[in-house]
DNA sequence: CTAAGTACCTGTCCGC
DNA sequence: TGCGGACAGGTACTTA
């Protein structure tokens, strides 16, 4: 469900809630949603560590708890997490509540359970090769034009396929990857090798400005997203082609079309997408 | 190595 | 109203 924009929104609506705050005890009620370790294994980590911190890299969240461990969290399509204070949240899918020394609790919900949650010692991030290796994200200085049209050259796979390929670009899902392209003016079945060194520089400059979009309108929801503070966001409201098959394309007029692409519904416009 | 297809889950929506 | 199929902010695994 989130991608970068969203797992951000939900790090920063949590953060001044956690900080400083103690786990007195972790309710597993989903077994399988606890990667690693087992889950008494999981619990014993967790309960009586302090959380110091909220981390993001990519679509991961990281809890840095007070003995330098982590809390390593992936909502995947519907996962959530909820701030509860007291009374718990309106949420019939929790499957993991961590109960707070001040009292309140932290919920995570997820409908459809492909969430992964995960209980890492420093020296143990690796195994976690989603995290380990994930690419640059946008907005940071390691993801350059020249890295990007570095990394494209001589791809033969779709350009909408590349990025969504965590190990090139960290924290691009479906909604921002076609929001991207359309800002691009590129189509997102072009072979990603494909793209000249001007349409290579487009694409570099739309990825950060949906991603820096949709981070200051604090995400994109369509039905499960949420922040830590059960508040939507409101990018959906300014999308120009995801979600809207068969409405005017904002630019031109004409309809945009929905295909599908490496197994991925996809939205483009016809017209302003070459 | 790359690229594409399938599996994992549960719920919603749409056409017949 | 019921049923089947498509679809859903994602990624890991298997197959060519």
């Amino acid at each position: 469900m989130p991608e970068l924009p969203e797992v951000e929104t939900i790090r920063r609506s949590l953060e001044h809630r956690l900080c400083g705050v103690g786990i007195r005890e972790a309710e597993v009620l989903l077994a399988r949603q606890i990667k690693w370790p087992d889950v008494p294994g999981f619990v014993a980590r967790v309960n009586g560590r302090c959380i110091l911190r909220l981390q993001r890299r990519g679509k991961y969240l990281l809890l840095v708890l007070d003995d330098g461990s982590y809390i390593v969290i992936h909502l995947r399509m519907t996962g959530r997490l909820l701030y509860a204070a007291k009374e718990a949240v309106q949420d019939s899918y929790v499957r993991i509540v961590f109960h707070l020394e001040n009292g309140d609790a932290l919920y995570y919900a997820d409908t459809r359970t492909l969430g992964a949650v995960y209980a890492m010692k420093p020296d143990e991030l690796w195994r976690i090769r989603g995290l380990a290796e994930m690419g640059p994200e946008p907005l940071t200085a390691e993801f350059s034009a020249d890295y990007l049209q570095g990394v494209l050259a001589g791809k033969k796979m779709k350009i909408k396929s590349f990025l969504l390929n965590q190990k090139w670009i960290g924290g691009l899902g479906n909604i921002y990857a076609d929001e991207a392209l359309f800002l691009a003016g590129i189509l997102p079945m072009r072979e990603a090798g494909s793209l000249s060194g001007m349409e290579s520089q487009k694409l570099y400059e739309a990825v950060n400005r949906v991603i820096a979009d949709g981070i200051s309108e604090g995400g994109t929801t369509f039905r499960d997203y949420i922040d830590g503070d059960g508040k939507k966001g409101l990018h959906q409201e300014n999308l120009f082609v995801y979600h809207r098959t068969g409405k005017a394309c904002r630019n031109c007029g004409d309809s945009i079309v929905r295909t599908v692409v490496g197994g991925r519904g996809t939205h483009y416009c016809p017209h302003c997408q070459k």
